[in-house]
DNA sequence: GTCGTTGCAAAGCGTTTGCAGCCTA
DNA sequence: TAGGCTGCAAACGCTTTGCAACGAC
């Protein structure tokens, strides 16, 4: 059956993702890995980031009106903020009590997302 | 300029909409407007769904791994749930305090949404 | 040497757009 | 009648897949 190998690319696009702060998108992670491997292809980014989702070391990031962004799954519990000036998705840390408790009679909870909306504060200051 | 008329697509469209108890696709809507217009096609599901967002009449819901889905807008505040198993999106009732406040240092927050996620009412019962 | 991985290009899928004819106001 | 609206098909952007060459083990 099948075996993960460990390559130049695979490399280039793990580091790309533990050293961001913030989620990445598959352009941005496939910017940032082509500093390692200049002809690196956006099809491989897009197979990497699947085998690492199905490991369960990488999780999706989906906002409304902004393509699918990735992060590393190991960072603790938090949730996002998406600017609507520069569009960016940040992560914020902390989370709410009693989030779980507003689900209908019946309906089992097993995680939850919070997405802000707003503008960070670097689009703020200007 | 621009004037908006209303036709038998855009009222069976909208009709959809408004009867609908969760957020639907545009191929759901599509499939229930075409009861009222046959020959309706999907480019005129997705025109009507722009114009009603641009005048704030209904909202894009987007959920990982799950095309977009559309509600009207004026249903109070509520969230979202996603069922992993029909992978149906529902609408929640209700909020949690706090959420405006996880948000860094000089971050501006607007709005906020939340999605659960797990198994519905339906799939848990089977 | 084996067989998973890669780069390239083509295919897929959801969404948008161009266009000629239709229909509301 | 004017000009927005429609259906169709082509175009579009993001993502996945087929394939032959490549390279990790």
């Amino acid at each position: 059956m099948a075996q993960e190998r460990s390559t130049r690319q695979r490399k280039a696009i793990e580091q790309a993702l533990t050293r961001a702060d913030r989620p990445m998108t598959p352009e941005e992670l496939l910017a940032l890995a082509q500093a390692e491997v200049p002809r690196l292809g956006i099809a491989t980014v897009y197979r990497a980031l699947k085998d690492l989702r199905d490991e369960g070391a990488v999780v999706a990031v989906e906002v409304p009106g902004h393509p699918t962004c990735f992060e590393t799954a190991h960072r603790g519990h938090h949730h996002h903020f998406h600017c609507r000036s520069c569009r960016k998705v940040y992560e914020v840390q902390g989370c709410v009590h009693g989030v779980h408790g507003i689900a209908p009679k019946g309906f089992r909870v097993e995680d939850h997302e919070i997405v802000l909306t707003g503008v960070c504060a670097a689009c703020a200051a200007r």
